[in-house]
DNA sequence: CATTATTCCGAGTATTTTACTCGGCATTAA
DNA sequence: TTAATGCCGAGTAAAATACTCGGAATAATG
């Protein structure tokens, strides 16, 4: 029950981007030197923050990546649910479909593991961006 | 961010443990027609399980397996943890050396994800076995 | 207008992890 | 002695992860 990459360097990304964009926008560029991460695959994750609409760019010569909100704005919960997928540590308790046949939600466990969900998700939902800066 | 399997049928192999050893102890056979799951996999997982202290067995014709303790003094956070491993989302939490070079607990996001493990470890100790069954 | 810095896009690939299977030995009850 | 079980170690197929790469589109700058 790990976090993936997706996740750390997603995170790290966004608070990169959160600490630098003060005056206008990060370019991916600077933000892989910064972290140390690698650029192509930074492009990927950021891409995704973006079609959530986390962040924002601006194309050409001089562009890169800016918040769409104020970092007190985003909690770690909306940046994991982009790069991570939904915060349910089982299939089931997003899909219903994926428990194989019969009613999923008759199963014991099922419950436990929608706890556990719960109760990382309600953590994550009370972390905001600007705490980690 | 998911459960494997391992972790998802240690706890359904150890709820039917708990429903089913009132009488003696049950064979991994039954267990695995019970719970509808590989006998050969969870002979590996109950095999961690016994190792782990969680259930013990007994050998030869009429052997199976039943709880050491009784279900309200097994939680949910002890099958996970020895089935899944540490309840850490992380790895750098676990073992200081694996986060490259550098000292991972100046890194911001470290903290981060030592709340959110917290919160699911926290959330899995107060789950026991017999609220299970 | 040419050049350069950048984002954007889609596809491809190597590595790692997961989720198993299998064969055979050891032990014990009947 | 036989049959039912647990025990052990190794092997393997499939899936997921963690990337890389090449090139097109866009915009600032000289």
């Amino acid at each position: 029950m790990k976090i993936s990459t997706r996740g750390r360097y997603g995170l790290k990304a966004m608070v990169d981007i959160a600490e630098n964009c003060s005056e206008g926008c990060v370019s991916l560029k600077s933000i892989a030197e910064r972290t140390n991460l690698s650029e192509s695959y930074l492009e990927q994750l950021i891409a995704s923050l973006k079609k959530a609409g986390l962040v924002k760019s601006t194309r050409g010569a001089n562009g890169g990546y800016t918040l769409t909100r104020p970092p007190e704005d985003i909690s770690v919960g909306d940046i994991l649910r982009v790069v991570e997928g939904p915060l349910k540590l089982v299939e089931c308790l997003s899909d219903k479909e994926s428990c194989g046949m019969g009613d999923c939600s008759l199963c014991a466990t099922r419950d436990v593991w929608a706890r556990l969900s719960e109760s990382v998700s309600e953590a994550a939902d009370n972390i905001s961006l600007s705490e980690l800066i």
